[in-house]
DNA sequence: ACCTGAACACCGTTCAAGT
DNA sequence: ACCTGAACACCGTTCAAGT
C-alpha cells in the first residue's frame, strides 16, 4: 500500500532565532485560522502562508510537508484533550461503576467539543493527516487510566480490564465522532450528554460481574 | 464555508448504447480496483481510466468528478449494507431486547465487514466524497428499521424510541469505525463480535423500562 | 540564520477534434 | 453517439538567489 509511505513529520529546523520563533508561530496561528475560516477542502499551504506572511519557502522550512503542519495541529488539539481527560479520571479513583462511567463520558464529550470548528476540519482531514500513531499514543493514554479505573472500582470486577477499557474507548470516540459528523446541532449535543453516560454505565454493568459479599 | 458548494453528483449523461454501458461498468469496475490496489491517496481519475482501458475525457463524460464516481462507489456499498440489515432486522420483530441488542449488532458488523478494504479506503475518503445526503438516507432507513423493532420489543417499552434508535445507531457506526480505524487486526474484529452485542444490551436495558406486569 | 518566489511534477477538469 | 488527449488552472514541494 503506497499510503503507508512514512513522510518526516519533524520540524526540519529547530527555530534558533526569535525572529523565526515568531515565524512558526504565526504559520501555526495561519493554520488554525484557516482551518476554521475557509474549512478542510481550502486548507493549502500557500494560503496558510499567505495569511502567516510569509513566503511558501518560509513554511516548508520549518514544516517539511503540509502533513507535518496538520499533524503539529492535531497534536496540540489532541494533548489538550488528553490532560483535561487525565485531570477527570484522577478524581475518579476507587469510585463506583456508575460514577465512573458518567464521570469518563463527560469528561470525554466535554474536552472533545471545546473547540468544535477546528475538530470538525480535523476529522475532515484525517485520511491526509496520517495521524495513526499520534492517534494511537494519545488514546494508549487514555485507555491506560480507564483500565486503572475500572480495576480500582469499588463494586465491582473485571476479568479483563484492559479489553474492557479498549472497547469503552471505541464506544467514546467513536460514538462522539458520530454524532459530530452528523452535523452536530445542539439539539444532538444535548442528546449525547444525556445519553451517552447511560450507554457506558449500561456496557460497564454488562461487562462487570458484582463484587461477591466478603465472606471475611 | 466554501466546503458545502454542491458539485453535480449524478453521471452527466446516461450511457444509451452498449459500448457505453460496458465502459461505465469498467471505469466502476475499475474505481474500486483501483481502491484496493493502490488505495486513497493515489486514488486518481487518471489512473482510474487508464485501469479501465479508456481515456480520463471519457471518464468525465458519465462521471462529471471525481467525487461523483467515489459517490457511486459508496452508494452501491450503503446500498448492499442496507439491504442485509434490513433483511437482518424483519427477522427480529417482536423479540426480546436481548435478541434484538444481538441481532442487530451481529447484523451490522457482518455486512460492515464483508468488503473490509474497500470499506477501510472509502473512510479515508469520506471527506472528499461529501457523502453526508447519502448516509444520512441510508441511515435513516437503519434508523427507521431500529424504532420499529425497539417499539414491538416483547419485554421492555422506551420513552422515546426514535432518541434511543439514534443513539444505538450512533454505537453501532461509530464504534465498528473506531475500530476497524485502528487498524483492525483479526484479533480486534474478534472482540468486537464479542463486545457489541454486549454494548447494545446494556444500553438498552439502561434506556429501558421494564414492561409493567399486566393486570388483565 | 532566515527568507523569497519562480520553477517543477502532478492532479482534476475541459474541449476541440476525431470516429 | 462516443471517444481521445493536449491544454489549463491549481496544488505541494524545491532550490538558487537574496538579506
Amino acid at each position: 500500500m503506497p499510503d503507508t509511505v512514512a513522510l518526516p513529520l519533524k520540524p526540519r529546523k529547530a527555530p534558533r532565532q526569535t525572529r523565526s520563533k515568531v515565524t512558526v508561530d504565526a504559520v501555526h496561528e495561519a493554520a488554525i485560522q484557516v482551518l476554521q475560516a475557509e474549512g478542510a477542502v481550502r486548507f493549502t499551504t500557500t494560503r496558510v502562508a499567505e495569511r502567516a506572511g510569509v513566503s511558501v519557502g518560509t513554511l516548508y522550512q520549518y514544516f517539511p510537508n503540509k502533513q507535518a503542519l496538520l499533524h503539529e495541529v492535531l497534536r496540540r488539539r489532541l494533548d489538550a484533550i488528553s490532560e483535561l481527560f487525565a485531570a477527570a479520571c484522577g478524581g475518579l479513583r476507587g469510585r463506583s461503576l456508575t460514577e465512573i462511567a458518567d464521570g469518563v463520558a463527560r469528561a470525554y464529550l466535554e474536552a472533545k467539543t471545546a473547540r468544535l470548528d477546528v475538530a470538525r476540519a480535523l476529522y475532515k482531514l484525517s485520511a491526509e493527516i496520517e495521524g495513526g500513531p499520534l492517534v494511537r499514543s494519545v488514546e494508549h493514554r487514555m485507555r491506560t487510566r480507564l483500565s486503572e479505573l475500572l480495576a480500582g472500582a469499588e463494586d465491582a470486577v473485571f476479568d479483563d480490564p484492559p479489553a474492557v477499557a479498549f472497547m469503552l474507548q471505541a464506544i467514546l470516540t467513536g460514538t462522539v465522532r458520530a454524532v459530530l459528523e452528523r452535523g452536530a446541532d445542539a439539539q444532538a449535543l444535548a442528546a449525547l450528554r444525556i445519553q451517552l453516560p447511560l450507554i457506558c454505565r449500561g456496557y460497564l454493568r454488562e461487562a462487570a460481574k458484582p463484587v461477591p459479599v466478603r465472606s471475611s
